[in-house]
DNA sequence: CATTTTGGTATACTCTATGATACTGGTAAC
DNA sequence: GTTACCAGTATCATAGAGTATACCAAAATG
């Protein structure tokens, strides 16, 4: 690299690409992993009760939904509502901080179907 | 659940439902973990060589690099190119098909910037 | 000529995210 | 009175994701 490049470099900001890329690894951290949007997007569909949900996702298990959601609670990415009527009412729903997913998970469920065809096409 | 309540699930058509459920799976798997999405990033950012990549990912090493680089280059989201120049230049450019991931990023990164906001304030 | 840079590979290790399976206590339906 | 549904817990096991560190040969830099 020559000192003009160099230069150049520094001069396109760098600290700020370095921002946005800490940015997109917090927001890894927060909702990777193979359950949580799937979790998210399932509760969108109108899915409330645990076991509605547990069926609603193909291949997650009882413990996992279980370890996720209270993750997830803890992130006020969604709240726990419990009714306690004769049998007691359990219910989850997103909350406003976790529905700006929605515009993510609708691009990925895209980008998901574009795939499969290429693949399949191949 | 009533009678009714059942029968109202049922034509909600869920066979669409799990179809988007599966693709959400798909593409979290062939963009998942912690690595893949900040590399894309960065190449659309305009690096294109090894080690530059490798010092815009804060926290990455270079053996994770390699295998992402090399297993993304597998599933077509990438492309590397060898010029044998006197010292041997290693360029990786994204590929059309990566590209749509693009905006997947832009909102993930609009994301975690609000959300440590969220974290700082409270 | 000593050091640094480039584009990685090799080896050895940790550890955590996920999976499989079983179980519980209460209610309700058959 | 047995079977099934709800909302989960508990226990155990494991693959593979990720880390740490060292190393290589060739070229450029100072």
């Amino acid at each position: 690299m020559t000192k003009q490049e160099k230069a150049a470099q520094i001069l396109s900001d760098p600290r700020n690409q370095q921002e946005e890329i800490k940015a997109l690894q917090d927001t890894i951290y927060v909702i990777g992993g193979k359950w949580k949007l799937p979790i998210i997007n399932s509760l969108c569909n109108g899915n409330r009760r645990f076991r509605d949900i547990e069926r609603s996702i193909p291949g997650i298990t009882t413990r996992m939904l279980s370890r996720e959601l209270k993750e997830m609670e803890a992130n006020q990415l969604l709240k726990r509502t419990v009714t306690p009527n004769s049998p007691v009412l359990v219910e989850y729903t997103v909350t406003d901080y976790c529905q700006s997913f929605g515009d993510i998970i609708l691009e990925m469920i895209k980008w998901g179907k574009k795939h499969r065809e290429k693949i399949r096409t191949v």
